[in-house]
DNA sequence: CGGCGTATTGACGCACCTCAAGGTAAGTGG
DNA sequence: CCACTTACCTTGAGGTGCGTCAATACGCCG
């Protein structure tokens, strides 16, 4: 598939791409689709490409011996998928990667993106940048996984796919499967069920894939009551601005 | 303190530094000093240096608004403290940095690092790997805390151990008080101490800090039989070569 | 209608946390 | 050299949050 510069630029990755170096970048890398479904790659298999998300979504996870997944994170438009694989060097793929709906993807040859990094340099800085960022987050996931309950983990989540859609905390919808919800948050789908019937005690209703949440401060509180990373993870801190703006508007 | 050029060259990071690559690097940095228990910097400070450890130990936590200290990584000589904040241009700390035991610290200016990181290929490679790296063990931490029961992640934590301090399984010191190697796996010292006394049927024997593992299969096994990520982990694999080279060398 | 993917609900057990009380070892001062 | 302190570790009893297994319900599509 030809790639418009426009596509390039519309990934915050690209964003600040010069006309030339976007048509460089144009003629070493092509559009891949993946149905829902699909595996982008599997674990064991050789790295061949850097992957830029640019419709869709993708399941990035681990199979146990015991046949558990385990799901890593949940990446969608505009994220870099495997940023650390091509700095790292490695040879294999250490995650599976499954489009959860219909994807496009980016996909750049490694051995290219290894070359030119330095060439490109303000996309190398955006990238390592991307890097240290999950970093964070992945030490922001075993820090919430051994200091909070499944209740306030579910309460964290859905704040933060308030901030990462753009939804609004009163009225949204799931944009995945309770499955799959279950398995990024580390709990069983049994588990997170049923902690859906408690958070209703909060303020916080959800039925079928519709989510309210009545007390923001109520469910605050109980998010953040021990995540120490509030201001770091953000995700309250930028729901309380995005809400405070709308406010501003609507009086 | 003055650095000697060997001090530098003798830190994975900077080993192949240029002659004339170390003297600049000698002049914009110094080695700092902290007593066991100090604190080298603190959740919110202003990030102002870089840190590399040369001599010592470093407990790098968060404490959780309940008080519960939160243990990230232990980092010993060698290791970079906070390369991730230094590339994603944070301006505060975002983690505790405590002296376990007398340190020694490279501290570089990060706006000198920054400034100049570019002008050091090699360096600023070896840098993002070690990001790219502590990345996945991250992720490992958080497989292993979703899927590993206690006995295994201490299993598998003995063994990691083994590989880092190129200690002889079949009996070493453990180099850190057991309350921090606890802490370390995201367990209550209770917990630790009793998975100890589990581990003997599996012969893993713990007296005091002496430890021995008697039956490497056995070990293996334990650890191993839930860890997707064996083969890069490592620690499994890594020890295995390192035993297998000795009893080639015995033989 | 039947079948499939997805979600809910119940009953049950266990691994780990919590609180509380020793116990051991090393260091300090008389 | 012994009493005392302090830091570190162990052991016990009890509670619980979450995983597990199994059955049922819901919504969707052919």
């Amino acid at each position: 598939m030809i790639i418009a510069l426009d596509t390039l630029r519309a990934l915050p990755l690209f964003s600040d791409l010069s006309q030339d170096e976007g048509a460089i970048l144009v003629r070493n890398s092509r559009i891949v689709t993946s149905k829902r479904g699909q595996y982008l790659f599997m674990h064991g298999d050789k790295i061949t490409h850097f992957y830029v998300i640019c419709r869709g979504a993708l399941q990035i996870f681990r199979e146990t011996p015991g046949g558990r997944e385990v799901t890593n994170d949940i990446l969608i438009a505009g994220d870099s998928v495997n940023a650390d694989e091509v700095v790292a060097r490695q040879a294999e793929h250490a995650m599976n990667a499954r489009a959860v709906e219909d994807c496009s993807v980016l996909e750049i040859p490694t051995a290219w993106m290894r070359e030119h990094l330095k060439d490109f340099d303000h996309i190398a800085e955006k990238l390592l940048a991307g890097i240290a960022d999950r970093l964070h987050s992945a030490q922001v996931d075993v820090e919430q996984l051994t200091t909070m309950s499944a209740a306030q983990m579910v309460a964290c989540y859905l704040q933060k796919l308030c901030v990462l859609y753009n939804f609004d905390p009163h009225g949204f919808e799931l944009p995945y499967t309770k499955a799959l919800i279950a398995s990024r948050l580390h709990m069983e789908k049994e588990t997170f069920s049923r902690t859906l019937q408690t958070l209703r005690d909060q303020g916080i209703m959800v039925t079928g894939a519709h989510v309210s949440i009545k007390d923001m401060r109520k469910a605050d509180n109980l998010a953040c009551a021990e995540c120490s990373m509030a201001e770091e993870c953000g995700a309250h801190r930028a729901l309380h601005e995005k809400l405070e703006k709308n406010v501003g508007h609507g009086a």
